[in-house]
RNA sequence: GGAGAGGUGGCGGAGUGGCCGAACGCGCUGGUUUCGAAAACCAGUAGGCCUUCACGGGUCUCGUGGGUUCAAAUCCCACCCUCUCCGCCA
């Protein structure tokens, strides 16, 4: 969430940010309860200090004084408990607010209400002039009983799969080609729950309001299956104190991530583009809360990814996201877009977000800065490589006419130093 | 799942109703000393909120939330977490 203090001193600049992104969010009511928060804070600490002293009068008073004074303090604590609930009660009306209001977007962010609206910043490599009729990776999984829709939802629902063989294989290459490109340049190794409890999906900004796309198991246990990796780690130092000369930290993880595609009906149907679980490795940025280093990272977790897909040749675009295409908690998302032949277009594979202080405020993230003063941490993450998006790109951009598939070549010696998967179909 | 023990500051650890945001030790920071360092000695060392130009002052927080009391780290209730033993188990 936004610092209040800020809030309270840039209420146009807050308004104008949630406009720029879509989303409604009251921020007058915010700045009425702020003022009403203030006048009976001053109070109740008044109240709490003369109650207390009064206490203190009672402790040395002699036998006969006592109950007198007690009395008299009876009458008070009535009073001063009154204030108390009240001043409860705005504290929660207003945090439930604050969580509403969406972090203000960099100025770098275009204007538009949705996906159509991002606007292309980078192009690498040309999508295959194929001389043949290219098939779809849904085709080339069946052919070669790589992919298997059916007895994926037999078993957990629509938009389930089951890889086999070479392309279950591919699917471990592709993540520990990531995930070890990653540790190569100096992040930090993480295994980490994907169960967490729905205070840490708060604390990352996945609620409220994101619960529809949230498996959850909070009946029971108050658990909800992340539908990323960020969820764990941004939150692995929640409510601590670090030190700021141990920043940034910078943390690379592999999970299984599970989204519910809520109001996705009827929408890429087909084949793995949008389904319910899949592997993905994530790259997490903690630093101090400083506004340029906050863009060097972002450029940075983008050109991490930019080199794997250029690694694995893959023709792909950079989108700087619009405003209404943004989420709640970023300031500022590049997309990388990679080519999909069956889709005739660039498809979203990877997502780099960076948040200020947004998520570390809710996650009670701080650090010490050189000055002694205590400051929220500043977050940003990116996708290293999404399992299914990654293994569309890669069968259908590599397929051969004969329907074998040339394995990019940072992915061989995990293939079994194979150059092709597949068998020619007939 | 059953039985027991426990959760106090960066760490260890005292504290069983008012004098406790909290002894003591370690760590850390500054100073004295030293050619420099170590040691020794002295001082400082949690965070939130309100208030103040500032110095400061007030208040809240001893796992979390409720309750008892004029007064709670301390008593009561619920929940969360950790550890030990048993059971089950990849």
């Amino acid at each position: 969430m936004l610092d209040l203090k800020f809030i309270v001193a840039h209420p146009d600049l807050v308004k104008a940010g949630a406009a720029k992104k879509h989303i409604d969010c009251d921020v007058d009511a915010i700045l009425r309860l702020d003022e009403e928060r203030r006048e009976l804070v001053g109070k109740v600490d008044e109240a709490r200090a003369s109650s207390k002293s009064a206490g203190k009068r009672i402790a040395s008073a002699s036998p006969d004084e006592r109950p007198k004074l007690v009395e008299a303090q009876k009458a008070e604590k009535a009073e001063l408990q009154a204030m108390e609930a009240r001043q409860k009660d705005v504290d929660e009306q207003l945090r439930a607010l604050m969580l509403l209001v969406p972090n203000v977007p960099a100025d770098e962010v275009p204007e538009g209400a949705s996906d159509e609206d991002n606007v292309e910043i980078d192009r690498w490599g040309e999508p295959r002039a194929f001389d043949f009729e290219p098939r779809s990776h849904l085709e080339l999984g069946e052919a070669h009983s790589w992919i298997d829709i059916h007895r994926g939802a037999r078993l957990a629902g629509s938009r389930n799969y089951v890889l086999q063989g070479d392309m279950a294989l591919l699917e471990h290459a592709v993540m520990r080609f990531a995930f070890d490109e990653m540790v190569a340049r100096g992040f930090t190794p993480l295994s980490v729950p994907t169960l967490v409890r729905s205070e840490t999906m708060v604390g990352t900004g996945y609620f409220p309001g994101g619960e529809d796309q949230a498996y959850r198991c909070d009946d029971r246990d108050d658990l909800c299956l992340v539908g990323t990796a960020e969820v764990p780690v941004t939150a692995l130092h929640q409510d601590e104190i670090l030190s700021g000369v141990d920043l940034p930290l910078r943390f690379v993880a592999q999970s299984s991530c599970y989204r519910r595609e809520a109001g996705t009906y009827g929408k890429d149907t087909k084949g793995l583009y949008r389904v319910h679980q899949f592997q993905k490795v994530e790259q997490v940025v903690i630093d101090v809360a400083d506004e340029a280093r906050s863009r060097e990272h972002h450029a940075s977790i983008l050109a991490n990814s930019k080199a794997i897909v250029e690694a694995l040749e893959l023709p792909y675009r950079v989108v700087n996201v619009c405003g209404g295409d943004l989420g709640q908690p970023q300031v500022q998302k590049f997309d990388i877009e990679t080519w999909m032949p069956s889709r005739e277009s660039y498809g979203e594979t990877h997502s780099a977000s960076r948040f200020h202080d947004f998520q570390a405020r809710r996650l009670g993230l701080r650090y010490r800065d050189e000055d002694g003063k205590v400051r929220h941490c500043h977050t940003l993450n990116n996708t290293v490589a999404a399992s299914t998006r990654m293994l569309i790109a890669i069968v259908e951009n590599h397929q051969n006419a004969d329907g074998t598939v040339t394995v990019p070549e940072p992915l061989r010696r995990a293939m079994g130093g194979r150059e092709t998967i597949g068998t020619p179909i007939g």
